[in-house]
DNA sequence: ATCTTTGCAAACTTTTTGCACCAAT
DNA sequence: ATTGGTGCAAAAAGTTTGCAAAGAT
């Protein structure tokens, strides 16, 4: 058992299973986009465009930003990544199997993590009541969190 | 009764309460806030600043774009107008006292509006569980609308 | 050899800002 | 007379695109 928070095994499993699905839809596999989906891979978490590049670039310097979203879209388009805005701007890219939803401070912009089922509830009641399904990870929802929602 | 859906003397009276809000707080009452803030009050509805312009500009036709974002600052200073990002990009304003939700269609961009009451189960659990406080009229849920969810 | 992907620069879209002028109080 | 608001143009910020060269198959 290795101290590390993220088996090796386990992560490069996933990034064969990615580059062979890229493959699979004609798709090159280049430094670039290993180094991409390695990346987003390695940090499990929500990451602008930018930051993703500026990641890939301690290793790849010559990888372009917008060669980091032509990536993503790829990725997008074969379901392994997902984006949402989470207030204003900049979108943050993340892997789609991580299933949670984000609960976005408006005043600190800190994001929580919530599981699924705390929504499905409400999934049933707007499918029931309006047709409407609910799209597992495409969710940003705003509030306070508990520190600023009791501090002020 | 009239047969209108909004009644002009509500509408006025609205306004008003605006403008004081505005002179109370130092601000000053001008031609372009006026027609923004009527033309808010009219369009009971989710606007893009841009289409702001377009219908302000009818009768005044040099209100600037600009002048439009800065009026929309002003009035979410005021918890008058509030605004959400529906996916991706530009931003969408609309009047605090509405007050309801928004589901937006990822396929075909449709908007509908439900009822506060819906979310109340969430917004409860939310709070008990992680201390986070929903911000009604914050929000912008994707997913599908029944017709792109049964069509394909 | 073919056809995709990349790097780069430039376009694009939405929003913000600097500044001189104008106007509301 | 102040001080805040406006128009304009230009800058920002985030993302997309056109194109020629490089690279994967």
């Amino acid at each position: 058992m290795t101290p590390c928070s993220v088996s090796p095994v386990t992560l490069d499993a996933r990034l064969e299973r990615i580059l062979q699905l890229l493959r699979a839809r004609g798709g090159r596999v280049t430094p670039a986009r290993r180094a991409i989906i390695r990346e987003l891979l390695v940090r499990n978490d929500h990451v602008t465009a930018y930051e993703l590049a500026e990641a890939v670039q301690r290793a790849h310097p010559d990888v372009h930003l917008s060669t980091i979203y032509r990536c993503l879209g790829v990725l997008e388009e074969l379901e392994v990544v997902t984006h949402v805005h989470l207030g204003h701007g900049r979108a943050v890219y993340h892997l789609t199997d991580e299933s949670h939803q984000h609960l976005v401070c408006e005043r600190c912009a800190q994001v929580l993590e919530v599981p699924d089922e705390v929504f499905s509830g409400l999934a049933g009641r707007l499918r029931a009541g309006f047709g409407f399904v609910l799209r597992p990870g495409h969710f940003a929802v705003p509030g306070l969190c508990r520190s600023c929602a009791t501090g002020g």
